[in-house]
DNA sequence: GCCGTTTTCGGCCCGACTGTTTTCAGTCG
């Protein structure tokens, strides 16, 4: 079993509880398992056999917890859980994923009106059913169509961090379990598109049915659409598609540029081998005229044999790359192993999991050169937000903590949330104080947009800011960006020498791929950032790196790269581009 | 259900916003 799927099953005990109004606190813990369980660095099923007392020794897990994982792990099922499943319909749950709307009123609609579907609520909106419920009226009921709408736009995909997770343990799974040659995921996932509909695998192998009968017994195998002879189609989770394709070794390169995709650079690269005298299939590029196999086994050479610089999978959405790869132009784009430190992550002083020295430490073993720590202002009250008084005290703990680790350079920092009327929330004396500053919002996003932008265009204007950290503030797949004039955002970063964030936390991807290519073209500077709130998310720099790749973004577009004294310049805003 | 220089019971991050109300319940972060 998978940690996340574990989790999951902690998170679902929970919200049934919630549905039926039990202890809040008991639900509390329940949801502080789920959350720890899917942020250990090692996985469960193994260790609680091999090594108990390392999953006995996270905060949360109890003896209650420890049991039922255990039973998870060797029956594949946990009786509490299968219980409360039985007690509420499990259609009821899919409702929690509806914006604004809460286990409270669920259960209301579902023991007053009878309601347990997503059809079924939505019909009870439209024909004003809900209204006649105490505390709901017509907004209510507009609302809760717009969260159905948008729920229904992103049913069926799944987070990239998700999808690469699920395609990495069928990697692994496949490599243990069948006789190939090499194997790849391919599609949405290897250009690193920030959602997943579903995931390619490519494997090549003399041996396809036995790779195809490997490939559907996997574990979390919940439904096999499809059992062919060089092609298995499969359902994990809550309806995600995996799809299996094997091909001999000597097509594996094009059938991996053809499984890459996308479907419009395909289209554009067959018609260049057209003009070229090739036929361009997943088996191969062949020559027109003869019919002979001229490139197949390594995907480059297709490239270069329709006169091409490689393109990064990360491109290949026909934006303009193959016109770039005609002249040697391609970007060198930015890799993880440019970066030479993270200046956006939490402690335990605010929401963060881990202590400040376990974080620098953390940072250290990264290989990272300087660090910076940014915890949330007061303004976030429940999560503990620093006031002046506390940053101060944090200033100087960073500097003690300078002392014992001379190999990495940490700055003070803070992650300022800008409020309602664009100042922000903390005084201008202490924010002087810190080497960065971060502005950020997280709260009031229904401003309108011309408020929206009114607001951040002045927080950005206070000379002490230094980083606008996810500006849309969108969640994928859970929240829409607030609305807000990105462009005129953009330029009052670069009139201000402020730098926009890319957030790497894979819920966020913010600015998002098209975002940051259009932001830097304007002059702007960018900062990728983990956002990380324990150890083990600083590893999330790796979706923030592919999203700026996706933007085309070169090393020098992005200060995290820089060395210490080129980004000092920056942070004192004496330089910008 | 978890946790404990408050230690085996009795606590457990809280403030703002929204839409409904006319003083508040539910949701969110």
């Amino acid at each position: 079993m998978e940690n996340r799927e574990i989790a999951a099953i902690f998170g679902q005990i929970a919200d049934i509880l919630e549905l039926k109004e039990e202890n809040p606190f008991r639900i509390r813990s329940y949801r502080r398992v789920e959350e720890a369980l899917g942020n250990v660095g090692f996985n469960i099923s193994r260790t609680i056999l091999e090594d108990p007392d390392k999953l006995r020794g996270i905060p949360g897990v109890g003896e209650a917890t420890f049991r039922k994982i255990l039973e998870l792990v060797e029956t594949g099922a946990c009786e509490e859980h299968r219980q409360l499943l039985s007690e509420v319909p499990e259609s009821l749950l899919t409702l929690l994923e509806l914006q604004n709307l809460g286990p409270k009123k669920i259960a209301l609609f579902w023991k007053q009106l009878g309601i347990t579907t997503l059809e079924g609520l939505e019909e009870a909106a439209t024909s004003h059913r809900l209204r006649t419920l105490s505390g709901m009226g017509e907004k209510s009921e507009a609302k809760i169509l717009q969260a159905i709408n948008e729920f229904r736009r992103r049913e069926g995909r799944i987070r990239l961090d998700r999808a690469v997770e699920t395609a990495q343990s069928f990697l692994d799974y496949l490599k243990d379990n069948a006789m190939l040659d090499r194997l790849a995921v391919a599609g949405s996932v290897r250009r690193r598109q920030e959602t997943i509909g579903d995931i390619d695998i490519l494997v090549s192998s003399d041996q396809p049915p036995d790779v195809i009968e490997a490939f559907v017994r996997h574990p979390s195998v919940k439904e096999v659409l499809a059992q062919g002879g060089t092609k298995g189609s499969i359902v994990v989770g809550r309806g995600i598609h995996v799809d299996l394709r094997v091909v001999s070794d000597d097509s594996f390169g094009a059938a991996l540029q053809y499984f890459t995709g996308s479907k419009q650079h395909n289209v554009a690269l067959r018609e260049r081998a057209k003009r070229l005298g090739y036929k361009i299939s997943e088996y191969g590029l062949f020559d027109l005229g003869t019919g002979a196999q001229v490139a197949g086994h390594q995907e480059e050479d297709i490239y270069s044999r329709l006169e091409l610089e490689f393109i990064p999978p990360e491109l290949r959405e026909n934006q303009g790359e193959i016109a770039k790869a005609e002249h040697h132009q391609i970007p060198n784009l930015i890799e993880l192993g440019d970066f030479k430190g993270d200046l956006h992550m939490h402690t335990t002083d605010s929401d963060g999991r881990n202590s400040l020295e376990e974080m620098v430490e953390a940072g250290q073993r990264a290989g990272y050169e300087f660090i910076a720590i940014t915890d949330h202002s007061k303004a976030l009250a429940m999560i503990g937000g620093l006031n002046e008084e506390e940053l101060v005290s944090q200033i100087q703990n960073v500097r003690a903590v300078r002392k014992s680790f001379p190999d990495i350079e940490v700055l003070t920092g803070i992650e300022v949330d800008i409020l309602a009327d664009g100042t922000l929330d903390m005084q201008d004396e202490v924010l002087e104080m810190v080497d960065v500053v971060i502005a950020s919002i997280h709260s009031r996003f229904s401003l309108t947009r011309k408020e929206m932008t009114a607001r951040i265009c002045k927080a950005l204007q206070n000379p002490s800011v230094n980083i606008l950290a996810h500006p849309t503030g969108r969640l994928i797949l859970r929240r829409e960006r607030y609305d807000v004039d990105l462009e005129e955002v953009a330029r009052c970063a670069s009139e201000n020498r402020v730098c926009l964030e890319i957030n790497a936390y894979p819920a966020r991807l913010d600015l998002n791929d098209a975002h940051s290519r259009m932001v830097r073209d304007m002059g702007v500077l960018l900062s990728i950032n983990s956002d990380a709130h324990s150890i083990s998310m600083l590893d999330y720099m790796s979706y923030g790196v592919d999203t700026a790749r996706r933007g085309w973004l070169e090393s020098d577009d992005v200060i995290n790269t820089y060395t210490k004294n080129r980004l000092d310049k920056v942070l004192r805003k004496e330089t910008y581009r």
